[in-house]
DNA sequence: ATTTATAAACGTCAAAAATACGTTTGCTAT
DNA sequence: ATAGCAAACGTATTTTTGACGTTTATAAAT
């Protein structure tokens, strides 16, 4: 049976996923659809994030956790709690208000909007209930409720929080290249780095680890394989550090 | 007659307050106080925050708005929304118990927390009511529910937000020296700055202009005048741009 | 075996910014 | 006058940035 439910408290995820292979970053959303039953028009078609109520006993980190993970089925995901929007009338856009009453909303619903970031290859999308489909950032579809202004604002505090800690590494394994740091920072910032400039920069971090190993199963010249070490950049830096690239 | 109130979403406001004439950062707090009726003992005698229900017609930031002009008179002063806080158990501490059956409280109130940043000379503590009263943010007296963790995550968003947008001319007059502005950073970032360095940096920034006038009544060298401009700032600098002081 | 294509990796130079100090200046009070 | 003092300016060195050119290592093609 479902926990009882805080009836005017949800969480709101935007899941960021990085997507290797085309180096773009992009955001999880559900498909909304409704028709009329007698006239069959369409009342509502578009996407909206994931997200859910808070449930009585459990905190709003627990509810952003639960809720990435019913979608995705992923843990342990970068997760941040970025801003809680509350506005009176911000569920009361017309379609909106068609899909209320079908759904188990109170209407007068303040949400709390968390970011997740992970790697869209980490997501199996395939058996999933909820029609979810990755966009990327720069190219959303129509969206619900006031979900454009969330994920307006959670990309914006994503873009300052990954220049003022190094988050970005959850998003790249154990072992990485420097280029492929490079197409990350590219990819979310949506800006085109010197890559000799950004290589002498990064190599130099004290907390980016050379390894004895090299790229294998490449056709070019293989790239050297770094790591990130957290012990090093926790004990090198006091809080507030920024990185700048 | 009091308008309608959502009964578990509250906004508390952490009032950071710069003092010009002891150079410190403060922040305002309100007494808690109650002894119980029959055996005279105290039952709670700690500071809290100030904060209230939303409204049921109000935004988040009209509440905090409402909130602040209440115990100071202020409006206009510098705002930002940092962090909801709703863990189940945040305000089932025993003595905030013991509190919240004297006073109108939801059990499970998820607060959103915004901070004020404004001069503590603006404000006018004689005539209140709350007994509130200044404390520096370094020397915080004991605090009743979560506060004390509220008043430190605000802290640590305020320094890094002072540091990559111009906010801290807020809590300056129009017209300023630069020795003010150093002694405003080196308040609320704790740290100490060399003031020949400083001085030139800022100096150089295009949105500080230097004025056709100097201080009066001083009996040292008189310094020169300055003020911010936030039509420079605004046009030359794009979004996400890090001052670094 | 040699060449070719390509990304990886290294190098250079000038400009700008940061760091760590020393010195001079202009005001008021004595 | 001059003493005291903060304001303001100066300077030398090191670090970091920005904008580029060049070389190197590998697999695949010839």
């Amino acid at each position: 049976m479902e926990p009882e439910k805080i009836l005017n408290i949800s969480v709101d995820c935007v899941v960021f996923g990085y997507d290797t292979s085309t180096k773009s970053l992009n955001v999880l959303l559900i498909k909304r659809y409704l028709e009329s039953e007698t006239t069959k028009d369409i009342l509502v078609d578009d996407y909206v994030l994931t997200g859910y109520h808070v449930y009585k006993t459990e905190t709003l980190d627990e509810t952003a956790t639960r809720v990435l993970k019913e979608l995705t089925g992923l843990t342990g995901q970068y997760k941040k709690q970025f801003k809680a929007f509350g506005d009176p009338d911000r569920l009361m856009n017309p379609k909106d208000l068609i899909w209320i009453k079908n759904a188990e909303f109170h209407k007068r619903t303040t949400t709390i909007a968390y970011y997740f970031l992970l790697k869209t290859e980490d997501v199996d999308l395939k058996n999933n209930k909820n029609k979810a489909q990755w966009f990327p950032v720069n190219a959303l579809p129509e969206l619900g409720f006031d979900h454009k202004q969330i994920i307006v604002e959670a990309y914006e505090d994503l873009k300052v929080k990954c220049l003022s800690e190094p988050i970005i590494f959850k998003l790249l394994p154990y072992k990485f290249t420097i280029n492929e740091v490079q197409d990350l920072y590219q990819s979310i910032l949506g800006i085109e780095i010197d890559n000799r400039n950004f290589r002498r920069k990064l190599i130099n971090k004290k907390y980016i680890i050379a390894l004895d190993e090299k790229q294998v199963g490449v056709s070019k010249k293989p790239a050297q394989l770094y790591m990130f070490s957290k012990e090093v950049y926790d004990t090198v830096f006091q809080k507030n550090y920024l990185i700048s690239i």
